[in-house]
DNA sequence: TAGATAGTTAACTAATTGGTTAAATACTAA
DNA sequence: TTAGTATTTAACCAATTAGTTAACTATCTA
């Protein structure tokens, strides 16, 4: 799927994806740095990092033989905004069960 | 991945499916209630379902030859968690746009 | 019991995904 | 110019995904 919203959560999909998000969240990397915590290939590395990239969650620079990335925020942002409107859903669920409890206890009175 | 996290957004990743969490987040609907505004094959939509089914997304009765499907937030809960740390980073990015424009304009005084 | 409606399962297909190894490219430094 | 470091591209593979059609199961109603 080509809409943003799809590729944006087809990237946060994979927990080798999410880890490196969560790493650029604190400042640019290089892949080196990127791929370091995981025992998978370079290219594999090279893979994911074009999964993001395409998803618009990165944007790379050259900086002599170095390819560093930093982490672009705004489709994470969207992809906010479109959980939020469930928000009431979850809420509601724990308020029906705060009623459900409340009716239990009102039941063993009488 | 089996990880709550990532089934969630591998479910989000599709807008039949998104569509269908929209839908039942006004209640809960039939299995043909949920096909009608969809041109795919029944087989197809059922195949959706399950994968919503088994990312805890939803939770199914038998009502007579119905399966009514209700929406089961929590994991949305989860994920809209997730994406709340990175709240900085895309107001960050804004802060930076906010601070180049009010370099750039300082620089055109002098 | 037979027919209609609701939904799932089976078997198949084409495209995508996440990984691999081997080779190529880009740049630095001696 | 040669060696070393950083990274990507190419070619391949197995598993998964999103769809199909055909056949089956479950339930209601006449």
């Amino acid at each position: 799927m080509n809409d943003t919203l799809s590729s944006t959560f087809a990237a946060l999909a994979d927990p080798t994806r999410r880890a490196m998000l969560t790493r650029l969240a604190q400042g640019p990397a290089t892949v080196k740095e990127l791929a370091d915590p995981f025992k998978i290939s370079m290219p594999a590395i090279s893979k994911h990092l074009k999964v993001l990239e395409h998803a618009g969650l990165i944007e790379r620079r050259r900086e002599a033989q170095w390819r560093p990335a930093q982490l672009q925020a705004a489709p994470l942002k969207d992809a906010s905004q479109w959980l939020e409107t469930y928000r009431q859903n979850w809420e509601e669920n724990l308020d029906r069960l705060d009623e459900y409890l409340r009716k239990l206890q009102e039941e063993q009175k009488s």
